[in-house]
Parts: structure tokens; sequence; C-alpha cells
DNA sequence: CGGCGTGTTGACAACAATCAAAACTTGTGG
DNA sequence: CCACAAGTTTTGATTGTTGTCAACACGCCG
């Protein structure tokens, strides 16, 4: 897992979205040259690089290549927009059961791999006490349960949880 | 001004960001041909449609265009992790500060254009009365001043704003 | 005039941040 | 292998911010 940190002007730190396996980044450096964000690792990942040339001489011959990279510009959009609307709003608990659904391994895994406090309030603009606390909350309530040696894995209730995020929000 | 509303799975709905002059809009209708988040007006928008087929042209025969087209993606991708960073964090007043400096009319303009104030905390992530009620501090402690006649515009204090903007989140 | 949409204000309760301390983990060097 | 230091997580007490509920003001239009 690799997480997208912007760093603002006021030098306030936001983690914006975890890319994992599949996710692309750095597509913008065809463009502009610069990176906007920090990416960080949270754990041993794989990844794969694409020169720049590579990809600029594969934009001009193959149109089914454009095509695909226009849908990968369509993906991380659309990926940006629902970590928006899903994890801003609502009570602490609420955003925390959709991140444990977002991390799921799979569709339909009810394993779910998160990272440290830090990490989490980063992402659901919390502090870690709060971040601590919920989870503590929705173990002693048996909706999740931790995977001992998993490294912060949990193994998840999806139904109750499903439950949880769908509290109406503002 | 067009928002770009998200309605979530559960109902909930939630602004995503607010276009404006020069932004595009569905140029994701080139790939999937549904949209995935609905826009609606704020007030009277002059729009520019462009084809499909005419795009496709274009993006087959024009290298040039290819290059502009990806760099509208990269722009807005750009724009939503920016709302993303500056507008969930912080307190109420902060976030509103953050909001007042981004709908200026320019970026050397002092007058900001909001909104109802329910499109304000859909926005932002509050209420309208906290909406209702952090606007009118800014007022008495002289930040911002409503411009009359003018449609929910205000004449803001752009070095006061911006020190308010620049408080620790979280 | 009376109703409707929008904005304002107050009192109160709920939620999350802060401060502080302790428990637990992990890695390091003796 | 133990002792210790540094990092991470947990828990408690308290404060501050924001949401909720309710009432009211104001402008607009039929």
């Amino acid at each position: 897992m690799v997480k997208l940190n912007r760093l603002n002007i006021d030098g306030t730190q936001r983690i914006l979205r975890i890319l994992r396996t599949g996710d692309i980044i750095g597509l913008e450096a065809s463009l502009s040259s610069h990176y906007e964000n920090d990416a960080i690792a949270l754990n041993a990942v794989a990844a794969c690089r694409i020169p720049i040339e590579v990809l600029e001489r594969l934009d001009r011959d193959s149109p089914r290549l454009r095509r695909k990279l226009m849908s990968k510009w369509h993906e991380t959009l659309s990926e940006a927009d629902q970590w928006f609307g899903e994890l801003t709003n609502g009570l602490a608990r609420v955003r925390m059961a959709r991140l444990l659904l977002k991390m799921r391994e799979s569709n339909v895994s009810d394993v779910s791999a998160l990272f440290s406090l830090e990490d989490i309030g980063s992402v659901l603009g919390m502090t870690i006490e709060t971040a601590s606390r919920v989870i503590n909350t929705l173990l002693r309530e048996g909706k999740i349960r931790r995977i001992n040696g998993g490294d912060r894995h949990y193994q998840i209730d999806i139904a109750a949880l499903e439950q949880e995020s769908q509290s109406s929000a503002l």
C-alpha cells in the first residue's frame, strides 16, 4: 500500500488516498515534470516503472493505449471523488466503518488491512486518540476482530459495518 | 458556477467541487457513457458542448489536442485533490476562510462569490447553522463585508483570511 | 395579506480535540 | 537474554466545537 500525501501550504499534511495493487501514479509526469504530492509506501510494494519516452511513443502509435490511458485518468479521478464523498462526512465511527470496508483485500474478502493510527487519522481527518477509541469500541462490539500475526489486519463483520456506514451524514 | 454533486449510496449528498469559467465537465463521457455525478448550475452559465465524435476525430488526428486533453484530466484531478486537502480539515471558520479565498473571482480580486447556506454546508461538511454563524462572526469582525446588490458576494480581507486559513488542522 | 424559502439566533446535547499518563511493542546494545 | 529507549497504542478527564432542535426575522411572490 502506498499513501498519497498532500502537503498543504500551511504545513498541514493529509493523506488524499491509499494506492493499492493495480493503481497508477505519477501520470502527471508526462505533462508537467513536477509531482505535486508525496507517495510513501506503507509496506513492501512491487512497482513497475514506465519511462516517459516509452509512454509517449506508445501514445503516439497506439490508439488502444491512448484509450487505456484516458481510462486510467478517469479511474483515478473517480477514486478521488469517492474518497472525498465517503470519508469526509459523518461521525468518526461511520467514517471508520467506511474505511474498513474500503480497505478490504478484495470485494468479497472480509479481511481489511489498516495502518498506523497516525495514518488513519490523516485519512479520516481525526486524531489518533479518536481513531483508537473508535477501533476499540468496534472490537468490543465484536464488529471487527484483530487477526493475530497479521500486521494491523482485521476480520470485519461486513453486514454490521455496512449498516454503520449508512448513518445519515449532515 | 456549477456544483458537482455526488449522490452517495446511502442517500447522502455532497458537493465535490464547484466548477467555474474554463472548467471542463463530463470528459468521462468519452469512455464509459454514463455520468457518475450530477452537475447543477448555481447561476446563469454559458456552456460549450463538444460532441463525442468531434472529440474522437480530433483525438485521432491531432497530437496537440491529445496533449491538451490529458492536461485537462490532470487539472481536474489536481483540483479535486486541492478541494479535498483544503476544505475537509480544520475548524469550521478555517474551512470557511479557505472557501472564501478559493471562490474569488480571480487571483487578484478581493470579491468572493458564495452560494446558499445549504450548498456551503454541503461543500464544507457542516450544517447551515454553523455556516451562518461563522459567516456572521467574520462579518462582525470586519474580515468580510457583504456587497449589497451582489447576490451573496463578499468583499474579503485577503490578508486576514489567509492568516485564518493557516490555522493548524487536527 | 399569508405562505414559502432562506437566513439568523439561542439553548442545549453530542461529539471529538486536547492534555496527560500509562501499557504495550520493537529494536538495540550490553 | 535482559534492560532500556523509542515508538505506538490505549485510556481517562476535561474542554471546545459543532450538531440538533426550536423559534423567529426577512424578503419575495402570488
